[in-house]
Parts: structure tokens; C-alpha cells; sequence
DNA sequence: CTGAAAGCGCTTACAG
DNA sequence: CTGAAAGCGCTTACAG
């Protein structure tokens, strides 16, 4: 492809001149500019990034670390990144860590850190403007040192400390919220299928809260026997379902963690000549695309996905251009979908 | 961060010494590269990536371009690529067209070949090595001029001509698997609901044809009322059943030629009091996740989305070391799955 | 308004 | 085995 000393001196100019240009500098005759514009045109000459950004220290590129790509939850993040790194002109080079298919999502091994550290050292290598990390789930995420020197955004995970900004659903009222259609549909004794047991998954532990918080609002009890844990899966929440059986018959709904464990629900109901939806309410959590082919459809709370990507990205090149945020913790809210399962 | 010049003054060496060390030339003696090595070490100097590729005229970085990062598949096909890539010393860059959030799904519109042309220009002006272009489905590639200079290949998506390399499901044969199964199974009289009735569709005219080969192979017939096209969604699914039954009764299977539009057909059977798997057996194509979650669970064609992004970035390195391929026109078969709705 | 020159941080012959 | 020097393709003061 041509370069600029070629096409200055196709111009009958110096290279000076036309990088002014380029640049939309003003001390520029019209006339020249014209002349130059066109014969730019006429040749499709397209600056060299490389050469630019090595001399102008601006790369006007983003760094995306992503936990795994193959997480429902990725996509949509991406594409909410993406969508508004390109309106501001900026560009994204992208990195995934596989957390599920190569590291057994155990966020918290050292071989992941290292696998992280790694790739932010690419990224730097590569001199971004700024990194942002799209995690799987909301893990707590230790890797990022001070050191840097670039701006970093957390999208979909949580950091101990605050030390670097977060972007993440509000777990704990999106489960209130869900609790409270479910209390208004008159259940009164309702069950929870949560994922893992541990206070590292915010997830869990947040819509716990929402969840008792709801239920005390209403004068209505936390029954101990009616929580089980399916590990996010699908035959984690039929096994949690069967458990539940076991301890007790006395609920009427139960509430899953997320879409997955409520189709596993599903499966035990059916198996044992119960009707979802009928015989026992069902929600779930996360709107995945399942969820609105399960028979009944289940209702459950949408993960506005596109948006916290994108509020990831706007507060990520906030931070590049030096300015100020309000704060390190914000939690977009998710949206009840109201289907049959209720 | 640390330069080059820099750490040589530290190390009391040539920069030309150190850079000789970092790329692994041989002709340094043990004892300095052992000190150098060391004060890399502790230093954490990381070559500037700009700076480098501007000398060495290597990126070792590939454009993906994608069609649509929203399409079922695209996660997969990027996965693949960025397995092979990573494990080739690549990197890739990224940047996505939004054909159906921002394009309404026409690209065969001017504005999108447009949208493709700055996105590949872009490319071209970070100097990346080669691109691969991640279709969201088999649209024909018309975009790409010979000029580019570096490799393309295509990915799930075809183009007339052949010039360009494209990675894409065996739609031929992939249908006339199903239809063997299909009529293994006992199913003389077989119903399918096609995409879109459109030569530029590559999956429906392949699979048409596949499906058509295996009837003729059984001595079967070909009913020509018994074909509807119900636009790829789960609600033209529905209406392409509901047209398919105001023709004819006479079919016990119904072969929809994707997942979604086979849950719009569960739907319209449910409606009238037909059981899928018992009533009509239904077969679907695709095995997205949605898939395994219908009531009974769908019998359906996987795609193998890792392979063909693997498969994509093996046949886009080869071209880039300037290594011959036998063949622009690769098809990777699909796997039967066989669950209850057959 | 225009251009000569320095320099961004590297790699690569080449000389010693 | 080691280093001085040219140059990759740009931008940016600065002089005129």
C-alpha cells in the first residue's frame, strides 16, 4: 500500500503537509487541501496505525480480556462494548482466557492469574488506552496490580476493595423484585434452588438477601429446609429439586437461581406427574434464550447484557480521557419477564 | 514502561545486543544473554508491539471480521479461530458489523458491503496479516476486492467464483443424513419447512437437495405440498405449520431446517392437540441450546462451529506462510443427534 | 501557509 | 561476539 512519502511527493508537497491534513490541522491552504483530498482519494491511501500510534503515544484501541466466550453472558456484553467503542472511534483487540473449557472455571487457581497476567501483558505490550475484563460470572476479580498504567473496567464481576470500577446487575434487587411478583401471585411458601454455597459468588449471596428481604417485607418466613443448592446446572437443579422433595412438600413455588437449574426442576416435575406452572410455580433467572422454549415459558429476570457492556465502555474511555467517575460500584437492574411459569 | 534503550544502558550492552537476545538470534555469548535475561526479568521489559511490526513488517495479528457477534453461531466460530490462532502465536483483532442489530439481515445492501470495505480498510491500515470474515449464515461473499494484499477466508458463508477460500457446513450432506435417519426410522412421508425459497441461500438449495437425494435413494416420493418455508423464526415456523396442515394430513414427520423454526412447529402442534414426537415426529437443524429443551427434546443436526472457526484460521495461517491449500471449497460434515421428537 | 528535521522504539544488515 | 547506523512510516515542534 502506498505511504505517505509517496503519495507527498505524488502531491508535489512535503510529508508535514499532508499529516496536517490527516490530521485536520487548519493551517492548511484550501487550495493544497483539495488537491491533496483527492489525490488521497484517487489513491485510497490509508495511514499506517502502526507508525502513527508509535509516534503520537494514542492508540485509540481497547484491550478485551474475556473470560470465556462460550458464557450465555458474553456476547451480549461484547456486543454492547463494541457498539459503543465504535462510536467514539475506537477499536478493540480481544483476548480469551476459556475459563470453562480450558481452566475448569476456577477463577481463583494461580495457573488463571497467570493466565491473566499474561494477556494484560500482551495488551499493554500492545499499548491500549485502556482494558476491559468481561467475566463469565460474577467472581472476584484479584489479578489487576496497580501497576499497569492503563485504565482498567471491570464488566460483570465484582473486586473486593473497589479499587477499580465495576459494572454488574444488581443481584440483590432483582431477586427482591422477583420475590415480590412472586409474593403477589399469593405464594407464600416459596423455595430457592441457588447455585454454589460461598460467600465469593456475589451472585448468590446478593439475591439471597434480596430474597429474605422481600419475603420479611411481607411478613412471610425464610424456611431453611426450602433452600438447596443446584450448582448452576441443569442436572444440578434437578438433583436440588429431588432434595427438596425429600425435605419437604410444603412450598408452592420455587425459584431458581438462573433459567438452567429451573429447566433441571422442570425435568424432576415432569418425571414425577407434577405440572410446572400448575401444580408448582417455577422462576428462574437470566432470560437465556431456553427459558422462552421451556413447556410452560418461564418467567425469570433478563440480564440487560448490552448495556452494562456498553456502560463498561463509556465509563472505561471516561477514565482514559481523565475524567472523573461518581463511583467503582455500579449495578444496572434487570427486568422481570413475565411468562407461564407463575 | 521500560524501553529498549533503557534497559540496554542498564544491562551496559547495545541495544542492537539486547534486541538480538529478545529474538532469539544465537549469536550472543551465554554469559551476557544470561545477564540481560535476568534484568528483562526483573525490569518486566515487554517489547513495544507498535514498534517492532513497524520494522519488522509482521503483525502476527489477524482481522475477524463478523457479520453479527448476536448470531447463534458466532461465539462458537470465534472460539475456534482464537484457539488456533493463540496457539499459533497470533493474535486477533477485532471488529464486528452488526448485520441484523444495525442492518436488518440484508447483505447484499450497498450500505453493508460499505460497512465491510471500512471495516477491511481498517485492517488493512493496522497491517494485520490476513482476515477471516465470521458470516452469521451462508450469504454470498461478494465484498471483497483482489486488492486487499493479504489472505482472506471466509467462515460459514460461501462465494460464487470460489476465489476466496470459505470454511462452511456440508448443508448436502448433512440433510441427507437426516433424511436417511428419518426414513430409517420409519417415516415414509416426510414434511419439511424450509428457510427462505431463495437460490442465494445455500443452506436451503443444499439441503433441498440433500433431502431430495435420500428420498429418491428410498424410492420415496417427493410431495411438493409438502414443502413450506417459514423465514428461519420460530414464528414463521408456526404459520409454515399451520399452511402445511390446511394443504395436507398426509405426513408423519416434519423436517424443519432449523431448531427455531422446529419450536414454532411444537407450538402450532401443541395448539391443536397434537403431540410432537408422538403425533408428528419433528427434526430440527442446528442443535442450538434451545434445542435440548424442548418438550420432548429435539432430534437435530450439530453444527461443529469450533471446527470450522479451528479449521478457518489453520487454512488463513497456511496462506499467509504462503503455503498452497488444495481446495478454496471446504464443507465440515454435521453430527446427528438423536433425541426423542423422532 | 509550507517544509526540513528530530524522534517514537524497535530490527537488521554490516563492520569490526 | 558486539555495536554504530540506517530506517520502518508517521507526528510534531520549529523556522521561515
Amino acid at each position: 500500500m502506498i505511504t505517505l512519502k509517496e503519495l507527498a511527493s505524488k502531491c508535489g508537497v512535503s510529508i508535514a503537509t499532508v499529516s496536517n491534513i490527516l490530521n485536520g490541522k487548519s493551517n492548511v491552504s484550501k487550495q493544497t487541501k483539495e488537491r491533496v483530498l483527492k489525490i488521497i482519494e484517487e489513491t485510497g491511501y490509508r495511514p499506517n496505525f502502526m507508525a502513527r500510534t508509535l509516534r503520537a503515544h494514542k492508540t485509540n484501541t481497547v484491550g478485551l480480556i474475556i473470560d470465556d466466550i462460550g458464557a450465555f453472558s458474553s456476547p451480549g456484553l461484547i456486543e454492547g462494548v463494541l457498539n459503543h467503542l465504535e462510536a467514539q472511534g475506537y477499536k478493540a483487540i480481544i483476548e480469551t482466557l476459556r475459563l470453562y473449557s480450558k481452566w475448569n472455571n476456577s477463577p481463583d487457581s494461580t495457573e488463571y492469574s497467570n493466565a491473566v497476567r499474561a494477556s494484560v501483558d500482551e495488551m499493554l505490550s500492545i499499548k491500549v488506552d485502556g482494558i476491559i475484563f468481561i467475566a463469565a460470572h460474577a467472581h472476584d476479580i484479584e489479578y489487576f496490580n496497580e501497576y499497569t498504567g492503563v485504565p482498567i473496567v471491570i464488566a460483570y464481576a465484582y473486586q473486593t476493595g473497589n479499587k477499580l470500577p465495576t459494572i454488574k446487575i444488581d443481584d440483590f434487587e432483582s431477586s427482591y423484585i422477583m420475590t415480590k411478583h412472586l409474593i403477589q401471585k399469593g405464594h407464600k411458601k416459596i423455595a430457592i434452588i441457588g447455585g454454589v454455597n460461598s460467600d465469593k459468588d456475589k451472585h448468590e449471596s446478593d439475591r439471597l438477601e434480596g430474597f429474605e428481604k422481600a419475603m420479611k417485607e411481607s411478613s412471610l418466613e425464610v424456611n431453611k429446609n426450602l433452600l438447596e443448592n443446584g450448582g448452576w446446572s441443569r442436572e444440578g437443579g434437578y438433583k436440588a429439586c429431588e432434595r427438596l422433595f425429600k425435605n419437604s412438600t410444603d412450598f408452592t413455588c420455587i425459584f431458581c437461581f438462573n433459567d438452567l437449574m429451573a429447566a433441571g426442576v422442570y425435568d424432576y416435575l415432569y418425571e414425577n406427574n407434577k405440572r410446572p406452572g400448575k401444580d408448582y410455580a417455577v422462576a428462574g433467572f437470566d432470560n437465556r434464550e431456553m427459558s422462552d422454549f421451556l413447556t410452560p415459558p418461564l418467567t425469570t429476570m433478563e440480564i440487560p447484557l448490552e448495556e452494562i457492556g456498553r456502560k463498561s465502555a463509556e465509563v472505561l474511555l471516561k477514565k482514559i480521557d481523565g475524567k472523573e467517575i461518581d463511583t467503582n460500584d455500579i449495578k444496572i437492574p434487570c427486568r422481570l419477564i413475565e411468562r407461564k411459569s407463575v
